[in-house]
DNA sequence: CTTGACAAACTACGCGGCATAGTTTTAAAA
DNA sequence: TTTTAAAACTATGCCGCGTAGTTTGTCAAG
């Protein structure tokens, strides 16, 4: 019915964290989590809100250190520098927490929780004020940062997934894709 | 213990790829399959070899539709041309199969199943012929189909999937995406 | 027409995950 | 020491997957 937490109480979802990256997204279950804090499944129901609110409490906390990890890449430089910096910066991100990253794909934008919107909105924010130090606005803004959006994404999705099947340096084609952005973001239409 | 299918005969997973689009992909169980086909579970035991075995019937049905479609709108084109309506296709086909193209996100290069693989280097096999037009090989072509898969999956995730939040035209950002690609595939490093 | 064989359905059952209800332990505060 | 609230527990129910064993229906051979 209401929810368990105090209003400002925040949570710890650290072990939800470290075992969704370890183990996939489909592992993260509440039987999973209450065996590695070596407690019994509904003891969890003084915590969390059910399996839900738990990939909720996941998804703030990756959209919150993903946010912060390209913030502070891009903070201090403009232009292509701080595109390159914060596409590297997101790319190792998600090499480092591929599970949480995979909890972001669905339930952000039309969450029912209003904090995961947040986080989701800030993440973006970061993109759009970098794009902003190339003299993109409106609708210009938006493109490119669909663009550069569409381009990490894919690509990080495709390298800790699916995975890139031949034998070829992927980080030289990463580079490829950050210069193929930067040209994309420079150009104007028509 | 052995596959239930005889070796030739194709399966007609049209039921669970309809679900699976309508519904989303967490919706693919073999409950509402049976229910679809007025059955009890159990009885689909006689066609598939259980939820994995009927997860990668719809992987490669999705697979072969869309190496299908980019392929014919590949076919008779050249360089960008070509590139341009690949790409275009391989929106159209996502948009209309959502659901499918989710179970293509997993599961596939490192599949137990040689079908699934074989169906996904098909597709991968498109986009490198395609490529080939703009006279590129070895590493090159690989860096640069992995930056146009990039673009194209990571565009498609996030229209279908978390959605671009902004009330902006998405048509227009697609084009400005594909050129970016193009203009991407075309330049040089160094 | 009967019969045998196989495909494909069924019922019954077990396992495991989520979730709720109600109870007991624990530990801090009064 | 007593009270109180947090947080654990057991017991139970539901639902989905998967297996075992059984029955029905159809079609071809005798």
């Amino acid at each position: 019915m209401s929810d368990v937490r105090s209003p400002g109480r925040p949570r710890r979802p650290e072990t939800a964290c470290d075992l969704v990256d370890a183990a996939g997204f489909e592992a993260l279950t509440l039987s999973a989590v209450a065996a590695r804090l070596d407690v019994r499944p509904p003891s969890l129901y003084n915590h969390v809100d059910g399996l839900d609110d738990l990939r909720d409490a996941v998804r703030v906390a990756a959209l919150e250190g993903l946010g912060a990890v390209i913030r502070d890449a891009a903070v201090g430089r403009s232009g292509a520098d701080a595109l390159r910096a914060l596409a590297h910066a997101y790319r190792r991100w998600v090499r480092a927490h591929p599970g949480q990253y995979a909890l972001t794909q669905s339930g952000i934008e039309d969450a029912p929780s209003e904090e995961v919107r947040a986080a989701g909105r800030a993440v973006v924010e970061v993109v759009l004020a970098t794009l902003r130090g190339f003299g993109l606005e409106g609708d210009e803004a938006i493109h490119a940062a669909r663009a550069l959006r569409s381009a990490l994404h894919g690509f990080v999705l495709l390298e800790t997934g699916a995975g890139f099947g031949m034998p070829i340096d992927v980080d030289a084609s990463f580079d490829r894709v950050v210069e193929m952005i930067v040209e994309g973001v420079r150009a104007r239409p028509g």
